[in-house]
DNA sequence: CTGGATCCCTCACGATACTG
DNA sequence: CAGTATCGTGAGGGATCCAG
């Protein structure tokens, strides 16, 4: 049974045909961010049916743009990672995210945000002109989802996790985004208790004139 | 009932949720090229059921994507566009199909190519930088797919349609993408048969530099 | 415990017919 | 022309189970 497709000859019609299936584009976000298992995989997306997650593997992996490696021992574990090729679309990834982020109002009661989906927020609103010559860390928490950012003379690099040593630790909810939008200056947030601060309170300015929808 | 969505407070889950049904980003590609009526969409995607389409131009106006207008007198036709933030869409759609065109092997028996669809390879694979200062005028013809192709110093624009009095009429099959993508000169091109030309050959070769792939 | 496979149910999609 | 109506099918959703 051969696959589903839109029977176009077109860029665009075979890019969906390999990435446009429900799921796909937000598995190629979570392993952006780094490679992963399965269940890490299934961790990042709570909804995903075990079955379609599978075959959305398979599919990507016949496609060519995910790889399936088995560790070598003691682990004996399998990881899924981009292929060059799939690498390729962390920029339209990026741009993708930023469109949806402009129409995104109010987190609904049971939306969840992930670790993995806060790293590709931050990548994707990163201003490098912005931040040339700076050097600062953070560490923010969203919930259960706690990840870390740093700037080094200009350069980024964010992933998952705690940073105990951040110049300034930020605990946020949904407020984190009108922030980011300018809709809410760092002064406002503070005040109507959306962040809770911990280190150096000036740095949460920078942080939204460093990152911005 | 509530609109099935991913759940998950992320810009990219809500471009998804927005654009990442099946039949959307097509759709959005055509209205890319001109606003068109009902019909017009469906015969630039031949395949697609009348009320699968009919629900996406519902959705994808109650999310602003697109709009809904009723022509004035006599016409009285209804007429679909793209908003402001559904145009945004465009350097998105651009990047998606040169990511795509760069695993679409030859065409399957009944794949089809639509204007609109060779109008946005056009567009999406344009080297402002190599056709600078540039002025030259090509038709272009893939079966029925008529388009044509003007640049004016440097100055791309494209649509659909004839133009009769074009520098260089190219009549092709497949094989245009071979040629956009290197893969085939200009000569081996002629050559082999897999185009036929009429007005100045040279600017087969121009053609090729200047949509690249 | 990881990495899936399997089952069943539902609903979105696909094909076609039909209407204002 | 611009859709709606109907109906069959298959992909997606949810739970459970199993092998290494």
């Amino acid at each position: 049974m051969a696959k589903r497709n839109y029977g176009q000859f077109c860029g665009l019609a075979h890019a969906a045909d390999l990435v446009g299936e429900r799921w796909a584009l937000l598995i190629i976000r979570d392993l952006l961010v780094s490679a992963k298992r399965f269940t890490d995989l299934r961790r990042g997306l709570p909804r995903i049916p075990t079955n379609v997650l599978s075959a959305r593997l398979k599919q990507l992996e016949a496609d060519g743009v995910i790889e399936r490696r088995v560790l070598p021992r003691p682990e004996g574990s399998v990881v899924y990672s981009l292929t060059d090729y799939g690498h390729d679309l962390e920029p339209i990834v990026h741009a993708l995210g930023r469109w949806g982020a402009r129409s995104m109002g109010e987190p609904k009661p049971d939306d969840i945000v992930t670790p993995d989906s806060l790293v590709i927020a931050m990548r994707s609103t990163f201003q490098p002109d912005v931040a040339a010559a700076l050097t600062a860390s953070w560490e923010l928490r969203a919930g259960p989802a706690v990840i870390h950012v740093k700037i080094d003379e200009g350069k980024l690099t964010t992933d998952v996790g705690e940073l105990p040593d951040a110049d300034l630790t930020i605990e946020t909810g949904p407020a984190i985004k009108a922030l980011m939008a300018g809709e809410l200056t760092a002064e406002q947030a503070i005040e109507a208790g959306h962040v809770r601060l911990e280190g150096n309170p000036a740095l949460l300015t920078t942080f939204a004139e460093v990152f911005r929808i």
